[in-house]
DNA sequence: TTACAATACAACTTTAATACAAATTTTAAA
DNA sequence: TTTAAAATTTGTATTAAAGTTGTATTGTAA
């Protein structure tokens, strides 16, 4: 039944991976138990697993202890740290980045902001205003919002720095990124933090992010240079 | 030939939010309790519970400790890691889509449009020019380019109906989509077209298609409502 | 020696069942 | 109208059983 040219947990595999296209199992589905595997095969328990090992190396699966072995949704690599440097990257413009920071205080939120960060009516805020720069030259305007419960000991010099590294450094496990992206005239403040001559229409990113226990812990907005960035991205179904 | 399913609570999930746009309920309004999903789902109330956080995380309901889980307001956003078609979108918000074909004729492509779909001299596209429309409102134009090669018997009807359904009825394989989103002032057919007042800034997405074989299908310029559309990113770590 | 099989057990996840706490909404009483 | 109690609903915690992956050990055949 098994040829013995091939090492047979590679044959296993192959058969696996072949079974997963043809019955069309879709991203997020569980494939057959190990042992189910194991008696369909009319293998060994030790030979699935350097099978199934061999395909989640693959990136096809991934096993969680305890619960199964799923198909990979096919999703675009996105990394959530790297919003802003994404599009830098795509303007190659990436060359001596800084940040300037124009406010930063702590403050009581607006009902707005109070509302995307679930906070009581007494907790309290960072407001924080930098301008990103890279070049000597403004691109990016953000306006940020973080509880002061969560990061009490945050600073300026955080903010000049990466502030998703400061906060993984904390502990906390960032989980996603609820964005809004839409097309707005820049005010008067903007085109001159920006350098604008002209009130061409740009780009603004509202957005909100959570850990990975849902406790939102920025609310944001981006405000983008107009002829300097685009927003490129690759998606795949 | 195996059965293969996801999680149960995922399932729950997906069962909820099914029920959720079928029933049509608006944003604001209250889901059933936990207690009666697990009695209509016949799941315990911690599979129910794990089911709504999912979708809570998604930003589809919101649960208020004491009162109810409630269905978020919605504007129609476009999510645009999902690659989906303006049909399917639109059909998951029941909102009675059709389109309306403005141009519809077999010619000569520019160099840039040849350039993006890798074509030879002597071979043709479609150009299509088409207003979409749901509830009696246009919402996007569409301009698109696709290769007469691929789609010889492309008619005004098929693209009267779904584009990506008929692209994969005729066996081809949808991968990937390379677009490039930038904001733009309507000119002044644009804003009769989608019945703009003012000249609001809009989204511009201009993108080329692949199939799975990296054959570019279609390059297209999209034009959305700048009012009824935003752009929404869901970005997962 | 190496690859595979068989077995046993550990660690973890999922689901269920139950009880109670906390917040909100409804109802009823004053 | 105001206040207080009751009912409803979500939030949290615990326990338990069954199922699945992870790990280790030993045996077997080429």
């Amino acid at each position: 039944m098994w040829k013995s040219s091939r090492p047979l947990y590679k044959q296993v595999a192959n058969r696996i991976r072949e079974d997963i296209v043809s019955n069309g199992t879709e991203g997020g589905e569980a494939i057959p138990t190990e042992a189910k595997l194991a008696q369909m095969y009319d293998v060994s328990r030790v030979t699935v697993r350097r099978a199934v090992k061999l395909l989640a190396e693959e990136g096809l699966v991934y096993s969680v202890h305890g619960s199964g072995t799923y198909v990979s949704e096919k999703k675009i690599e996105h990394d959530i740290y790297k919003l802003q440097g994404f599009t830098e990257e795509m303007s190659g413009l990436h060359n001596n980045p800084s940040n300037e920071i124009l406010e930063f205080q702590l403050t009581s939120p607006d009902d707005a902001v109070r509302d995307y960060l679930k906070l009581r009516d007494d907790q309290k805020v960072y407001y924080v205003k930098r301008l990103r720069i890279a070049d000597g030259q403004p691109l990016i305007l953000e306006e940020s919002y973080l509880p002061y419960d969560l990061f009490p000991d945050l600073s300026v010099n955080v903010m000049k720095e990466s502030k998703y590294e400061y906060i993984e450094q904390k502990g906390y496990m960032i989980n996603r990124r609820h964005a809004d992206l839409r097309p707005i005239l820049p005010s008067g403040e903007l085109m001159e933090l920006l350098h604008l001559e002209e009130s061409a229409p740009m780009l603004c990113l509202e957005a909100y992010s959570t850990l990975s226990d849902g406790t939102p812990f920025e609310y944001s907005t981006v405000y983008y240079h107009p002829v300097k960035y685009t927003f490129k991205f690759v998606s795949e179904k």
